[in-house]
DNA sequence: CGATTGACGTACG
DNA sequence: TCGTACGCCAATC
């Protein structure tokens, strides 16, 4: 597969961009889905060097296991990430999003791997 | 060029 | 059951 001679970051890229409108991820279900699920981190951190990408990455839609806002400081303003997400229909509270087991969106499922 | 850090998650004690 | 340690890979100091 050419697809598996861009690096992990692009294929992170790649799987967040996947996520529809109104639904939500997570860095351990991306890291998984990509094969390494102990690179959970490096999920994170990908999205952290996600802003100047384009496509745009929709990386206010990936959260921690909890559903909890975790990269929100990395957004350009700290209340951006919760604004995205509310305007998705989400409700968030506390930087947790209590819509998050409903609005889970699982890459490994999802695209029936 | 080597050591440290970082949007997490799992394993171990 | 709760707390601590480690792994992953790239970027930064």
């Amino acid at each position: 597969m050419s697809n598996n001679d861009i690096s992990f970051f692009e294929q992170v890229y790649q799987v967040v961009r996947l996520i529809p409108f109104g639904r939500v991820s997570s860095y351990g279900a991306i890291a998984r889905y990509l094969g390494a699920a102990k690179s959970s981190r490096m999920v994170g951190y990908a999205l952290n060097g996600s802003h100047p990408i384009q496509p745009p990455v929709p990386a206010h839609r990936v959260l921690n296991r909890m559903g909890l806002l975790t990269g929100k400081q990395h957004f350009e303003a700290p209340n951006a990430m919760q604004i995205l997400l509310e305007a998705e229909g989400h409700i968030v509270e506390d930087n947790q999003l209590l819509t998050f087991k409903e609005k889970f969106w699982d890459p490994m499922v999802e695209l029936s791997l």
